[in-house]
DNA sequence: TACGATTGAGAAAACGGTTTCCGAAAACGT
DNA sequence: ACGTTTTCGGAAACCGTTTTCTCAATCGTA
């Protein structure tokens, strides 16, 4: 392995100097930037990330936090996306990223994920999927010894930011385009929503009760708690004679239309998140498509921010509204 | 953070002794172990790994290596469900580990890639999704450098293992099965291959035509490369005529299926993988089951072994022969 | 009783970087 | 030309472990 030593012979300079080199501090002249930076280039060197992590505390490592269980087809196609969305930005800003999994913390309590994560010298987080019951993660970020950004939760404060899309709006937006795109605007719509621990939830049927003041239809809401098996059985029941079935997420808004087109009838469906399985699931679907690679991209560009010193902050990121055809998942 | 110094100042011994402790070497009394352990408890201490990284080359940070691109639903759920096996036998044999992807490496050269490996003090790897056309990573196992495990590829040396279904065999079996719980033995059998340059294709070709031979039935092979699309434009041409459509992917079998149901005859069709989409496309499907969870653990416990000095070898893994019912995949 | 063999524990040198501090040389102001 | 500041580069301490060596104490045996 070729150290800073090396190179610094190479190039007859000190080994500090070298460091500054790689880390571009100011105060090395110009002439010897050019001389180590060619030493470095004859040489392949590559500084050794674990030794520069361990001297300075500093260094940029972060840990993407979720909990697999439960894990369904489309959770496991919408971590992929944050994921390799992370990944990619992290390869951009020559960090490493070190994904975890909240499995391992799985009944540690809060300072025991703390040395944890110390011990792997991680200085900022990503939590997401997390929801309202996951009490040691919560105050994990709350304790704030960590930069943390979470997505789909809000929680804001000097070290920590969330990222999302605007739940509530988009909820409005996909229900008002399904509305006038069918029936009209006195119709009576069933929403199916998620489990009620989750602040997506909250702020998508917050979105639905909005815009039927707004535009006076009746809403009924039931509780699907994000399972496909709930929806179809929920629809089954008080489905038909409803005009237009929305759902809080695409899982649930296939479950929906099994059900409708097991019972004949045929009201248009909408869901939440754009997942791929929607190309499968039927026509008469629309659904809010976030891109999950790209918040997967900002959120670790965010935890940068936050290390550089900056403080939390609230992202909204765009969504779009779409109809999900065969045609466009096939490959 | 509290070090291994404030543990050996509690317990009341030098440093040295509390690192034996922790990694269990000998030459320790049964009395100093208990203080020293006592010490550590009290203190919560938890030694920290980039320091033990740094110290001892040894240190087991695994990366899992693959290429992201071209990501199909079907392939985020089988590289999530590998990942998630290796993290959690990684987890349970308390070692680091480090998912990496193959797309910080493209474009890049055997030697850089090396490099920026041991950058990271990284000793063994993880690679899936790997093809023949992939020399960079190829020549990269070859050379050695790390204690490799390769899913679904050919390779064993003194420091590489491979693992994965038998997929010959495995093609054997279910295609026998299609054919006897169906029409029987002297049928003719559409084969939609996957990519030519993958060896799961050769050994799956070579299964389907030895049973071929075996039973009598006539087989014709096509390459539908993994593509739902072009397995189901095959099936519209060439289809029809045949009695069973027999596939190298589930996706390739969904398309067939989806081909079949538009000309309204109904062969029985079969994939390979088990992947949950199968659940939604429809009855009269039988698939290969892998369990994909479980490749990545046995992969990651293989580094283990290879890390601790034991030789290269080739795993073979279960499998079954399964109908995947939308029930099934019903969440 | 004496002597080599064994055992248990500590001191200190790595590992490969970063960072602080210091001094020499160069630049500046008057 | 002299004192003062600024710029640049190097020496050395440090990050938290592991690991090698050394040494004292205990043991077994003749």
């Amino acid at each position: 392995m070729v150290t800073i030593r090396d190179v610094a012979k190479r190039a007859g300079v000190a080994v500090s100097t070298v460091s500054k080199v790689i880390n571009n501090y100011p105060s090395v002249s110009e002439d010897t930037i050019a001389r180590v930076n060619e030493a470095i280039e004859e040489l392949h060197f590559i500084p050794n990330s674990v030794a520069a992590s361990l001297s300075s505390k500093q260094s940029g490592r972060v840990a993407v936090l979720t909990d697999p269980d439960g894990q369904t087809l489309a959770s496991s196609e919408i971590m992929m996306q944050y994921i390799m969305g992370a990944v990619k930005a992290g390869n951009e800003a020559r960090l490493d990223i070190v994904p975890l999994f909240f499995s391992m913390f799985a009944g540690m309590n809060v300072e025991e994920i703390e040395h944890r994560l110390e011990a792997q010298n991680i200085r900022s987080i990503i939590v997401c999927g997390l929801d309202r019951d996951m009490k040691a993660l919560t105050e994990l970020i709350e304790r704030e010894k960590f930069k943390s950004v979470v997505v789909d939760m809000p929680m804001e404060s000097e070290n920590t930011s969330n990222i999302g899309v605007d739940h509530a709006q988009a909820q409005k937006d996909i229900l008002r385009k399904t509305i006038t795109e069918n029936t009209g605007p006195s119709d009576s719509v069933l929403y199916i929503s998620g489990r009620t621990n989750s602040f997506v939830t909250e702020e998508r049927i917050r979105g639905a009760m909005e815009l039927s003041e707004e535009l006076g239809f009746e809403l009924t809401v039931m509780n699907g708690a994000f399972s496909e098996k709930t929806a179809r059985e929920i629809t089954f029941k008080y489905g038909r004679d409803k005009d237009i079935i929305a759902c809080g997420s695409d899982l649930m808004a296939i479950g929906a239309m099994k059900a409708l087109t097991d019972m004949n009838v045929f009201h248009p469906v909408c869901g939440f998140d754009g997942i791929t399985l929607m190309g499968y699931a039927g026509k008469n679907m629309t659904t809010v498509r976030q891109d999950f690679g790209f918040i997967g991209e900002e959120a670790l560009r965010e935890c940068m921010r936050l290390m550089g010193g900056e403080k939390g902050r609230s992202i909204r990121v765009p969504y779009d509204l779409v109809q999900v055809r065969y045609e466009d998942v096939l490959n």
